[in-house]
DNA sequence: ATTTGTGCAAATCGTTTGCATCTGA
DNA sequence: TCAGATGCAAACGATTTGCACAAAT
């Protein structure tokens, strides 16, 4: 399996990056199929990323596969399953996806719905209240809202 | 104007209640209509409150005025535009709006989409990240995620 | 009288699903 | 071979909008 598009379109996976990610979707129990492989190549090839599954899709198309959309739905709910992603809510209207794992928070610039990592060093919270009654914590998520400075 | 809504049901609404509501509404630029009048007592007839705009439209329809959902949905943005409300942002498929106007956050119970103030003085921060070059921090947004104790 | 709000149904947007067809193991 | 993946289009749920009618100033 490799990841030529087409005659004249194709991507420059190298052999390591390719074993990689397909040790990676094995061990969540997934196939090695083409539109997968993209989409995980495009999601993890530069480092950390936050994208909407619509800019995933334009970002495939782009480079040559044609995917559709219900296949980047798809693929991006089974990779949140299998932990490879992350999901951030910051806009009641849109879904992030974010590939960065360790724990961390968000600046979100809401002009232009772009996110950036904040390490979880930045914010130091000396005091958090205890989980009520009956009740597990399962997450402490932190957005620093960005307007553009009006000054 | 009055909140009596039919010859069998009607809501007990004190006079200061009424005055202090149409206070805030004109205060906002809006006219007194019943449905407005209706909406703005239930947000904010019993403290602080977190609705999403389905339920309050069930619990009007509870109280016996009939509003269409479309007219709740028009009524909870022009209360958040005037500043009367908040909107929470905790999950990507439904919307929060929130009478809290006080710096707070919240703890969001997964299961049962319920969400639960938590006084900003509980938390504490001693460390934030200054906002990016070009931008204002605009608000700190901090969710405490709970789940079902598994023990 | 004029402006603004309301209800309804249709439209929209992001996301999910059913199903017939392909594909990787 | 055959479970699992894909594409497409239809289905969906939350929210918004267009328009004719009603109510507030």
């Amino acid at each position: 399996m490799t990841l030529e598009i087409s005659a004249d379109k194709s991507i420059n996976v190298s052999p390591e990056q390719e074993r990689a990610l397909e040790q990676r979707l094995r061990a969540a129990g997934m196939r090695m199929t083409r539109p997968r492989m993209l989409l995980a190549f495009l999601l993890f090839r530069h480092g950390d990323r936050h994208l909407t599954a619509e800019r995933l899709y334009e970002e495939a198309k782009g480079e040559g596969l044609a995917v559709s959309l219900a296949t980047v739905y798809n693929t991006l709910n089974q990779f949140l399953d299998a932990g490879l992603l992350r999901q951030v809510v910051v806009d009641s209207t849109r879904s992030y996806f974010d590939t960065n794992l360790g724990g961390h928070h968000h600046f979100f610039v809401e002009s232009t719905g772009e996110l950036i990592d904040v390490p979880s060093k930045a914010i130091q919270i000396s005091d958090l209240p205890k989980a009520p009654e009956g009740f597990d914590m399962s997450g402490v998520d932190i957005v620093l809202r960005l307007t553009p400075k009006t000054a």
